[in-house]
This record gives C-alpha cells, sequence and structure tokens, in this order.
DNA sequence: AACATAATCAACCGCTCATCC
DNA sequence: TGGATGAGCGGTTGATTATGT
C-alpha cells in the first residue's frame, strides 16, 4: 500500500520530497516543484499523453497518474494560456455557462488554451461576487439565448436528454440542463440568484444532482420544450466539435442545437420570408432594448417587444397550448402523448401563430383580446382555459391555459437591466438599433439595485 | 506597518463513465 | 455479464496574494 506524503501546510519542498523519497512508492501530494514539472514534460514529450498511472513508475516521479495528468492539464501542456480572461472570453464563458451549466469540461473545449479548472474558478469567484452583491449572474440577453437555446434543444431532441447523442452526429454542446425545472424559478435563478435562497436555487439550475427541481407541468413538458420555434435556416446547421467561438467569431448560435425539420413549417413560411425570428442567425433578434422602471428601480433589459418579438412569447403560447392538450389527455383518458402526437401538435401550433401573423394579428393583441376587461398590461391567469366568446377566431385557437408559472416568467420579464460593457461588444448594433423605451407599466421584476448593474461591477464584472 | 478580509489559484477528492478482459 | 482499471469531470479545500482598514 502506498503512503500519500502531504506537503499542504507547508512549502518546504525539499523536506517533503526527501520524506516522500524515504518512502519506495509513495506518493508526493502538494504544490508541484520545478523539477517535477521537467521530468513530467519530458515524459510526455516521450512517450504521449495518456497511461498516467504509468508515469509515476517510468519517469520516477511521486506523484500519482491522476495528479500528473491533471498538472499537464493544467499548467504543462503547451499552447495553454495563461493570464487574466479577456473580455471575450469572459463573455463566451457566460454565454456557455447558461447554456451548459457547469460543464467545465465543456467550455474549455470552447475556449482554446484554458482549462475547465480556470473556467470553474473564475466563474466561482464571479458567482460569489455577484451573489454577495445580489446581482443576476447573467446578463439579460443571455438569459433570453439560454432560454431559446434549450427551447431548440428541446425541439431537436423530443426525448429526454440521452448523453449518447452528443458523441456522434448531434452538436457537441447539449445541455445536461434539468429538463424537469420550475420555468419561473428558471426565470428568477437566472435573474437574480439572491432571490431564490442563493446556492441552493443556482444548483437546482445547474446541478440536478444537488436540488431536484420540480415539475412545472407534472410532465415532461415545461417551458424548455416548446416546438414552434421558427428559426433560421443558417442556424440550423448542425455544428462541429471545436472551438465553435473563436473558430467562427462569437456566435451564441453556434453552439445551438439545428432545428429538426419537422417543426419548421414550410408550407406556412417561404423559405426566404424573414420573420422576426428569423431575421438573424440566434433567432432572437430584436429583443433586446427596452427600458423602464419596474417599482422605481431602474431595470436594464432585453426590450421584450410583443409586436417584433413574437417568437419567445409565442413559445410561451404554444408552449401553454402544448401543455394543456397533453395534460388534458393525460387526465382525460391517461394516454400517453405519443411523439408523433406531439409533434403534430407542434405543426398545429406553428400554423396557428402563423395565420395569425398573416392576417395582421399580434401575440400581443391575442392576449390584450384574450384578456378583454382586464387591464392592458395584466397577463391572463386563468386556467380554465375555456374559449371565449367575441374574440379573433384564430386566436381562439390558441386556447391556452395559463399557467402560474408560465404567467409568472411573462409577469416578470423585466424590462430592462444593464448590459455590462465586456458583454455587450458584439450587441452594439443590435442594442442600438432596437433601444426604445417602454411607457407602459411594467410588470413586477427581479429586484436589482439600480447602481449594482451589469456594467459596474469592478474588475470582471 | 499590522492585521483582517477578499480574491485568486492550484491541487486533491470522490464520483462517473468507458473500455477491457 | 460483471468486475477491474483508467481517464475525466465537477466540487471542494487550502495556500497564496491582493486589497482594505
Amino acid at each position: 500500500m502506498m503512503r500519500i506524503i502531504s506537503n499542504n501546510n507547508n512549502n518546504n519542498n525539499n523536506n517533503n520530497e526527501e520524506v516522500a523519497n524515504d518512502y519506495e512508492g509513495s506518493l508526493k501530494k502538494g504544490p508541484w516543484t520545478p523539477d517535477e514539472d521537467a521530468i513530467l514534460i519530458e515524459y510526455v514529450n516521450t512517450y504521449g499523453e495518456g497511461n498516467w498511472n504509468s508515469v509515476p513508475k517510468n519517469s520516477g516521479l511521486s506523484r500519482c497518474g491522476k495528479s500528473c495528468r491533471l498538472r499537464w492539464a493544467n499548467h504543462l501542456r503547451p499552447n495553454l494560456k495563461k493570464g487574466a480572461f479577456s473580455p471575450e472570453e469572459e463573455r463566451v464563458i457566460v454565454d456557455l455557462h447558461a447554456k451548459l451549466g457547469n460543464k467545465w469540461a465543456r467550455m474549455a473545449s470552447q475556449l482554446p488554451g484554458r482549462t475547465d479548472n480556470e473556467i470553474k474558478n473564475f466563474w466561482n469567484t464571479r458567482i460569489k461576487r455577484r451573489e454577495r452583491a445580489g446581482l443576476p449572474i447573467y446578463p439579460p440577453k443571455v438569459i433570453r439565448d439560454a432560454t431559446l437555446y434549450h427551447l431548440r434543444e428541446e425541439q431537436y431532441f423530443e426525448k429526454p436528454y440521452n448523453s449518447s447523442l452528443t458523441s456522434s452526429s448531434f452538436p457537441p454542446l447539449l445541455s445536461s440542463y434539468p429538463k424537469k425545472l420550475n420555468a419561473s424559478n428558471h426565470y428568477h435563478a437566472l435573474v437574480n440568484p439572491k432571490k431564490l435562497n442563493n446556492s441552493n436555487h443556482y444548483h437546482a439550475l445547474v446541478n440536478p444532482k444537488k436540488n431536484q427541481p420540480i415539475p412545472l407541468y407534472g410532465s415532461s413538458s415545461n417551458l424548455f420544450n416548446y416546438h414552434g420555434f421558427v428559426v433560421s435556416n443558417n442556424s440550423a446547421q448542425p455544428v462541429s466539435h471545436g472551438s465553435q467561438y473563436f473558430n467562427n467569431g462569437f456566435n451564441i448560435s453556434s453552439i445551438m442545437p439545428p432545428l429538426a425539420p419537422s417543426s419548421v413549417s414550410s408550407s406556412q413560411t417561404p423559405p426566404d420570408s424573414v420573420t422576426p425570428a428569423s431575421s438573424n442567425v440566434s433567432g432572437v433578434d430584436g429583443f433586446m432594448g427596452a427600458s423602464s422602471k419596474v417599482n422605481n428601480e431602474q431595470y436594464e433589459v432585453a426590450p421584450f417587444s410583443l409586436e417584433g418579438n413574437r417568437s419567445l412569447l409565442g413559445a410561451l403560447v404554444v408552449e401553454g397550448q402544448s401543455i394543456l392538450r397533453n395534460n388534458n389527455t393525460r387526465s382525460e383518458d391517461s394516454t400517453v402523448v405519443t411523439a408523433a402526437e406531439k409533434s403534430s401538435n407542434k405543426r398545429k401550433s406553428i400554423v396557428i401563430m402563423e395565420n395569425a401573423e398573416e392576417r395582421g394579428t399580434t401575440v400581443d393583441s391575442a392576449l390584450k383580446k384574450k384578456n378583454s376587461g382586464k387591464s392592458s398590461n395584466e397577463i391572463p391567469m386563468t386556467s380554465s382555459g375555456k374559449k371565449q366568446s367575441g374574440k379573433d377566431p384564430t386566436l381562439e385557437e390558441i386556447d391556452v391555459s395559463w399557467d402560474d408559472d408560465l404567467c409568472s416568467l411573462l409577469n416578470n420579464f423585466p424590462t430592462e437591466m444593464p448590459t455590462p460593457e465586456w458583454y455587450s461588444g458584439g450587441d452594439k448594433a443590435e442594442s442600438s438599433g432596437h433601444q426604445k423605451t417602454q411607457t407602459n407599466t411594467p410588470p413586477p421584476g427581479p429586484t436589482i439595485e439600480p447602481e449594482l448593474g451589469w456594467n459596474n461591477m469592478p474588475s470582471i464584472c
């Protein structure tokens, strides 16, 4: 049995090495010395990477193979970037984390020269700092992009995530996000972790092991498996492994799952037609930009315009419809909704939405009509799902049972939230072109200290 | 200057997964 | 098929450095 020698409590490496060497086959722990590094480098250069457990045997190092691998991967291998993360890299990390959660290795694969450990340390530092400040972890655009990412992911993968898919013909960055996730909690956690009892909810987002998310609808459906989202053709291309961000330039959508062909309503939407969701690669053009005050607190957010951005709201609407249908089906005859049925519903939903668009009807107006008699900015909260007379016949088809969580999500979508300078680099056109002031009474949103926006965090943020 | 606190970094631990026999 | 083994991943810890008082 090997003995483990630790020098954690002091820096007297020579002394510890002596101690370690007193025991044949003993393993040293703690910081690596330059001599050890040199030995490891020489060994790897001679024999190559891998077979780490043979390294201590063949090189004379008193380190376990695991430690050797880690040292090599994190510090010694060539082409490693040292130093602070660039703003661009930080932006990528935030985006990736919103989509992938704590998948540090996968994130590292998108950041050439960076290690999972580095990214993890960076993120944990950032999280701690922002949590202390009571700030949201993600910029608003990231939240939306991540949401859309998961929508598309769910769309692409009818069935729960199967890890085996990632290694074959499918995009590399498929999330292992919790599938059954309370939508509004998800949103709140993304926006402001303080609202969610901090770490527990944060982990609920990214680490299903630590906190099993509560199913939103008691089924496989949740906010993220909307299937009627329309994206542009160019974003529907599968992406390959490798450093997507830096090979192709920074592009959030480059890691998005491709669109399932069946979900695009080709008969209703000509390939060349430009829908709000297809006006750019990510399919989210025009989301950013509104401003307003909520509870006397300044929000900086992506403007959530129903007129110009029916995609996300449409997603929510159709999702609710789909959920209702599925739930009704289950509750009525306890029949499991088949994938084919769901697919059929999805296509139907798309047609409904696009028919409404063709007739000049927006989802916004649909909601207002549906909710006539209520204040204009009030989202209908009824769960009856019954049709009401005197409505736009097209929209009567969109017979949505408004789940509380779904409504909460919509109600709480902030209208303005600061975007950090480092993050807004790629969104200048968007923010300048679509920024507008919302005069509507804003919905209640997460509490964010006005002076602690995204763009005034020291250092990293 | 001395101390306290925060931030950063490096390394280890435990677990999971894939592969081999 | 199931156990052994190796490799990798994510979480955590502890040391060091930076910053504030």
